[in-house]
Order: C-alpha cells, then structure tokens, then sequence
RNA sequence: GGCGACGUGGCCGAGUGGCUUAGGCAACGGCCUGCAAAGCCGUGUACGCGAGUUCGAUUCUCGCCGUCGCCUCCA
C-alpha cells in the first residue's frame, strides 16, 4: 500500500482508504486567466504520475480537479483587454486542456467550476454566518479564522506566530478584518463586475470556498487524498480546511502537496528555459515527454531545476529508451519480472520514490539490453518489466513506426551497397537519411530506419 | 521577526552511521561494427565550513556561512 508524506501530520503515513479498492482524490485546478506555465505543468505531472500508479496497481481512482473561472485576475485582465470575462476563461480552459494533453496528463474525472457552484457556496457561505463563524463588512464577508480551533495546522504555525511577523506584504482589506488572517468568503461587487445574489449583496465568491463545496459534493466527506502545490498549502488549503472544520465536517485525510520549479538561479518559478516559463512553449521546442522524464528523475517534494541542460539530458535518455523500445518491438508480451516489479512497487509505495524507479527503469534497460544481446531467454521477462514500469508512470516510448516504403527501399539499398562493400554509396545513403531526420541503425542483421 | 526546506562528483539528481556508497547526461578506455549509430563492459572516489558525539559521519548534535520557500489572492 502506498505510504505518502502527509503535510497535516508532517510524516509519512499510509494513504488510508475510506473504502476499499477505491482512490479519491482532489486536485486544485488553475485559474483560467493566462497560459499554463512550468509550475502548473509540474504540478499536474506530479499528481498523473501518482493516479496512474494508482490505477496501475488496481484501484478504482476518482480524480477531481477544479477550474477557477471566476477571480480577481480574471475581472482584471477582462477589464484591461476591454472583453467579456467570459472569453478569457473559456479560451484559457481550452489552452489549459491542450497544453496537458500535449504532456500526456489525463483529463480528470471531474471538471466543476466555481460559476457552477456558486448557489451551493453562498449556501455555506450562509451556514458559516449562522454558526457565527464569518461575518459581515462593508466589502463582504469574511471568514474568522480565530473561531477554527485548530486553525494553523497546514502552515505549521499558530494564528499568534502569523500575527507576529507578517512579512512585509500589505494586508488586503484590513481596515475591518478582525484578524489579518481572516480571508474574504464573499465580495460585494462593483458596478460591470460579475456578480450573483446573495443574502448579503450582489457579489462573488472568495476564492477559498469552491473547493470545499465542490471536493465535498463531488467526493463526499472524508475524501482520501488532497493535493496541490506547496504554495496552495498556506493560505489556500489551510482556509478551505478551515470552513469544513468550521461547518462540523470532516474534511481530506491526507495532504499531498508538490516542490517548486526553480530556475537555474534556484528561486521560484522561472525564465530558466530563456523566454520558455509557458508550458506550450516548451513542448513546441523539446520532447514533450521531457518535463515528465525530469520530473521522474527527482523527488516530487523538491525543488527541481528545470533548465536547458535538464531537458536536453532528458532529450537524450528518452531517446535511449525509445531505441530500446524499437530494438524490443518484436518481443511479445510475456509475464513481466516479478522481481522487477516487486522492486517498482516498493520504490513508488515509498512516498512515490520515482527516483528510484526511475533508476530501476534505466538498470532494466541495460539488463534487458544484455540479455538480448546474448540470447538470454531472460531477456522478454525483462522488456516486459520494461513495458509496465513505463505504462505505470505516463511514460509513452516511440516504437515502430510505419515508414513509408520509399525510405524502406532505400534501406535496402543501402543494405546492397554494403553487402557490395561499396561503403562510399552505403554511407552517402546513410548519411542522407539522417539528414531527412530519419535515426539510421545499421546493424550486421539489416539497416533499420526510425524517427 | 516566526515557520520550513536545502547546500552531494563536470552538470542534473537520489541516498545512507561503516557494506559492491543510485540513476540520467557529459567525458575517457575497451568490446561490437567495414566505419558509424545503437548496445554491452569498465573508469570517476563527491558530499558548504568549523567543532562535537562515535571505534567510525557525507549521514546524528551544535555553531557558522550561503541559497530558497511560506507568513492573504501564486502549481
């Protein structure tokens, strides 16, 4: 079973099921006013690798992810661009579901956004009201925090210790907040803004509540699993965490939460890649499976670099795979190494150690390649071993692929010309081929020819 | 100011109180090849600095230096 950090308990701990067999899972989804850049591509990277696995090892996974279509920066951005609101979200979802189908990620199960919610927020919003846990200002209503027993529990600090610093930001709406913490439920709005009835007044959800509305309405109370970025654990998670406690009810049983993408100077987020800190942009330029392969390569709780250096490596570790997987494509399917795989499920029950199975993945290869090499009837158990531990993680490798018959008679001619010794012709041959793009391996057994 | 993370070989990136001390990329040597490519075999003796604990520390403790994150709207 697999144990993963839990951010509530700060330890490592069985992901317990409230029913047997079955995953339940919610991720915070993005806010859909711009493109998705390396985070958030880390971020759903992180959480595809674990469902997959998840499904991988036979259970019955429930993935819900949100979309944020109504905020602060999406009014903003519709008010500078002179547009309906609307049409940045709606184009900005479509670019969000292009760019994580470019990285392979799944579409979630469930897709729920804030607009569609918004009756059943203002009806918690109400029941907080009531149970004296939120009230009224001149610009909303607010969320008090103080009144959450164990309010703080995400951060890893009290509400006292919060008081006490504070950093150096300006608090938003302080001048009738009771406590610099307390977090907007519900914002009257302004003239042209979006706006939906209240008890209150005209307004909009905070940002803070959807989740819980939605997590508790799709998932049920109790769900198994919560994740999201580590910058979502303070303030997002702990204040959605809060209103359920507040409301009596029980909220994730486990808080999963991912490292930051650095750039190469190690500070958050990036201009690493040159002007590539947009996820399409990147999986224009490089191997769209690179991201994946990197993020496979380090620990999903730490910072990860991603810089040119990084991917190109990726670059060409993928491309020893996909040469494997071509070299292997006419093995067929046999019962996989149990070995192996007894040794990829302990790497990933460990608090997802993809390190490690990654590691694992590349001594397979080698192995496999051995066996291979000296008719080791070990070899299929192996490239089968190969096969799942790749399915398992998202990690689709280039097989066979149909050439097209000109280029296949070229190889043969190519493959004369050798035969003839006329290793001048041959090797002009080779070298065009290779030119068209085409990845040439002439071997003793034949020439093949690969993209 | 509070809370937290981290500093590993040419680069990235795991991990560990001592044992053959991951893996990827790059490099070098060898095998294979007509030559390459792919593949295989081998090589590198790294853990920020100082002190302490210990038979023994990169791994534990303390101090220092440095980097980063969170402390109201960011994956």
């Amino acid at each position: 079973m697999l144990n993963l950090y839990d951010t509530a308990t700060r330890s490592v701990r069985e992901l317990a099921l409230r029913e047997p067999g079955k995953v339940s899972i919610y991720l915070c989804g993005p806010t859909v006013y711009g493109p998705p850049h390396l985070g958030h591509g880390r971020a759903t990277l992180v959480y595809d690798i674990l469902r997959r696995y998840l499904v991988w090892t036979g259970l019955d996974v429930r993935l819900v992810s949100n979309v944020t279509d109504i905020e602060d920066k999406i009014i903003d951005r519709a008010a500078r661009e002179g547009r309906p609101w609307q049409d940045i979200t709606t184009k900005c979802e479509r670019v969000w579901f292009e760019a994580m189908e470019g990285i392979n990620v799944q579409r979630p199960d469930d897709v729920p956004h804030a607009t569609e919610y918004v009756e059943e927020m203002v009806v918690m919003i109400g029941d907080l009201i009531a149970a004296d846990h939120a009230y009224l200002t001149d610009d909303g209503v607010y969320m008090d925090v103080e009144s959450v027993d164990d309010y703080g529990l995400l951060a890893h600090q009290s509400i006292d210790e919060m008081r006490s610093g504070g950093g150096e930001r300006e608090v938003f709406g302080v001048a009738q907040k009771r406590h610099p913490a307390d977090f907007v439920l519900w914002k009257f709005s302004k003239p042209d803004e979006p706006s939906w009835p209240s008890p209150w007044g005209d307004g909009r959800p905070g940002w803070h509540s959807e989740c819980v509305v939605m997590s508790l309405d799709l998932l049920g109370e109790g769900f198994d699993l919560h994740c999201g970025g580590q910058d979502l654990r303070f303030p997002h998670h702990e204040n959605e965490r809060a209103q359920a406690v507040a409301l009596g009810k029980t909220f994730a049983n486990h808080w999963m939460h991912n490292g930051f993408v650095v750039d190469a100077e190690g500070e958050k987020m990036s201009k690493s890649l040159g002007n590539v800190s947009n996820l399409l942009d990147l999986i224009a330029i490089y191997d769209p499976r690179a991201y994946r392969m990197v993020l496979l390569q380090s620990h999903y709780r730490s910072p990860v670099k991603i810089t040119q250096d990084n991917i190109d490596a990726s670059v060409k570790a993928l491309a020893g795979l996909d040469a494997f997987s071509a070299r292997t494509a006419g093995v067929n399917d046999v019962a996989p190494s149990a070995e192996v795989l007894d040794l990829f499920r302990t790497a990933m029950d460990d608090d997802l150690d993809t390190p490690k199975a990654t590691a694992l993945l590349f001594d397979t290869v080698r192995r496999a390649n051995a066996a291979l090499d000296s008719d080791d009837a070990a070899a299929d158990s192996l490239v089968a071993a190969v096969r799942e531990i790749c399915a398992a993680v998202g990690l689709e490798l280039a097989g066979v692929v149909d050439v097209d018959p000109d280029v296949l008679a070229r190889a043969s001619a190519l493959d004369a010309a050798r035969m003839a010794k006329d290793f001048e012709t041959a090797d002009k041959m080779r070298a065009d081929l290779q030119a068209e793009g085409w990845t040439v391996e002439t071997t003793k057994d034949g020439t093949t020819v690969r993209r």
